[in-house]
Formats: structure tokens, sequence, C-alpha cells
DNA sequence: CTAAACATGTAAAGCGTTACATGATTCG
DNA sequence: CGAATCATGTAACGCTTTACATGTTTAG
């Protein structure tokens, strides 16, 4: 269900076509939650059949087309909702974590290559949340430069503050999972 | 497909029946790998459908029946592989971090209610892995006390230390994911 | 006898992944 | 004229959730 709201966050600045949309998505929103283009399409589809947003086609060229979708004040209110009201979260279900509660039954080398492997994961992934934060506060993030218009100065350093908090919550995640595998990397080495 | 080998993983230990292993799951992989009893059940006739654990069935009374399953040479190797192969990571879907990149659109009680779940929600994780982690230590949790029959001494020190790190990284998560809770109320408190 | 625990599922719907599929336009 | 980019999807499969469904045995 969140998929509807990350669209719906980007949308709420201004009319895109789905494969704006999609673009957009990938470079910012679709960081936290990620989605391929075959996913938004038909969400957007049900989005406009559920009324919360409208299309409009429009041409491109001779024989080209394109939908333009906007938010429709339903598509405000149930935003609106989503964002005030409680989250549920799911259960826990973690791969790594899985694997580690059994590491003893691993190979030495599989077990070590795995942690070095969420070692690198998490690294990867904190150096883009560093990076997002980095484009953020300079304003080059594309995000940032569409509220530019949008919204008044005012509400924007808050926009900006919630953002650069999200992603640096990520960020202190990557850096625990980081620590937790060079942890497992040295109980390795005690226990061998 | 995680809940194959977190079921597997259970299985290698010694036989057990739909009931048992699903009750033993709850207590034990389950926290790690939630899955319901209606997702178990279809799950082991699958399982013995490929070859990966053989079922007998037993009489229960008059007419009572149940099923007890244990784990073939396939199921052995299969588990081998996984453990030893390479994990993939999913893409990243995180509705809090979601949530909280778009908190400026939120009401400052609503947002302040979320951060406080947020940091609730973390706060009741950390319990539970900090008794997990007691309970593998002092030796009366179950997976514990059927690896005490199962594997020798040598091993039993190695499968403990793996399952405290597992949950330790846990710990350790819940323990992150609130501190940016609180931050995120911290930033409330000077935004207003 | 009745409640708790034992025992095992089915059905429907939604979400997500992967692979496939097609065509138009613009820029160099 | 060819490549990149624009533009929009469908199909099949698998996993997960939620709700429903049914019956037996044992202990008090």
């Amino acid at each position: 269900m969140s998929l509807r709201y990350a669209l719906l966050a980007l949308l709420r600045v201004g009319p895109l076509s789905g494969y704006e949309l999609q673009k957009l998505f990938s470079e910012s929103v679709g960081h936290v939650w990620h989605a391929p283009d075959s996913q938004i399409y038909p969400e957007l589809k049900r989005m406009e059949a559920n009324g919360l947003i409208q299309g409009e086609d429009q041409t491109r060229g001779e024989r080209g087309r394109r939908r333009i979708y906007h938010v429709t004040d339903a598509g405000t209110a149930d935003f609106s909702d989503w964002i005030n009201g409680p989250l549920d979260y799911s259960r826990v279900r973690d791969p790594a974590h899985l694997r580690a509660a059994y590491l003893e039954s691993a190979s030495p080398e599989a077990a070590r290559d795995f942690l070095a492997a969420h070692a690198a994961q998490h690294t990867e992934l904190l150096h883009r949340w560093q990076d997002e934060i980095a484009r953020i506060r300079s304003g080059s993030h594309p995000m940032v430069q569409r509220r530019l218009a949008a919204i008044p100065e005012s509400e924007r350093e808050r926009a900006v503050e919630f953002k650069v908090f999200a992603y640096e919550g990520l960020a202190q995640r990557a850096e625990s999972e980081i620590r937790w595998a060079e942890q497992g990397l040295r109980l390795l080495d005690r226990l061998s």
C-alpha cells in the first residue's frame, strides 16, 4: 500500500506523466521504497480508478501520446490520512539474521564470505545515503528542486530537515549493520 | 524462499510433526522469520513434493492422525547449498523512513505520535531480543535444548555463539532505531 | 462434559519480481 | 539512419496475509 503514497508524495508537488514520475521516482523516493516501472504504471491506473488521481492524454508528435496525472481532492485527503495515521509494522522477516543464527552449519569460508558481503552491501548503502544527504542539503536534489517552486520558504526548511532526518536514520542503520558484520568476523577468528 | 530453510533448520535436528514444528517455530526461528501456520503446512507439502523432507503418518487415539516429517539427503544438501551460498539482498522498502521523509506534511501531533510509536515498537523488539539472548545463554531456550541431544559438545558452543550473535545484531538495530526516533522528537522540538 | 490443546488445512486477495513486449520521437 | 530516450504496458509466478474451516484428544 505504501507505493501508492510514495507516488502521491511526488504527484502532490505537480502533475507528471507516468514516465516522468517513474524517472523522478527512481532517483528520489525510490531510494526508500523501490518499485520497478512494471509496478508503477498499473498502480497509476488503479489510483485513477479509485479517484485519487486524474489523468489527461496529451499528444506527442504525430502518433505519440502520454498521460499526465494530477492529484484530485480525494487523493490529497487520502495522502493526509496516511501521513497522519498510524503506521503498522510488519512482522520481522530477516534473511541475514536468519542465516547468522545458523552460521555454525556453514563452512568457515562461506561464513566469512557472508559477513564480508553483508558489510559490503551496507557500505554501499551507507554511501548512497550519505550522497543523498549531501544532495539534499546542497539543493541539487531533483525533489528539492521541484519543491522550490511549489512551497513557501518557511515550509522548505522543514521539508529539507525531514528528508535529511530520514536518510540519516538509514545511514545509522547501515553503520550498525557494518559494525555487526565486523563483530561477526572477529567471532569467526575467535572460534577458529 | 527463506521459510523453507527456516523449517529445514529445525527439522535437521530431528523429526517433527507439522504441529510440533509450528509451535517450536513460533518460539525460535519465528522470531527472525515470521510465518503463520497457514503458511507452514502448505510449505511442508511443497517441500515433501520436492523431495526435501519425507513424511510418515502416525495414528493418535481412535481417529486422530499426524504426519511426522524428517529431512532427506536431498534436503540436507539443499540446506547446505543455501547456508554456504550467497545471500541476495532485496531492494529497500521501508515504510517508516518513507513516512519520515514526508513528515513536514503531517500535523505536529501526528509526527510526534509516529516517532513515539516507532521508539515504542523498537523498544518492545529490543526487549524481545534481550530475552532471547538470556534464554539462549542460560540454556533454557527450546532450540538449544533440542540441540543438546543432537550435537557434540564442541559444536554446541559454536551454535550458541552464532545464535547470540544473530540476536545481538537485531538488538543493536533496535537500539539504533530508538536513537533515531529520539533524534526525530528533538528535531520536532527545534522546528516548532 | 467442556475447555484447552492437538492437528491440519483451504481460499481469496494483494503485493512484488521477472521476463517479455511494443512502438514513437529526437538528436547527432 | 541508428541509438538513446520517451512512453506504456502485459503475463506468469511466487510469497504473504487474512479469514475461514474442521475435526480429535486429553486433562480436569
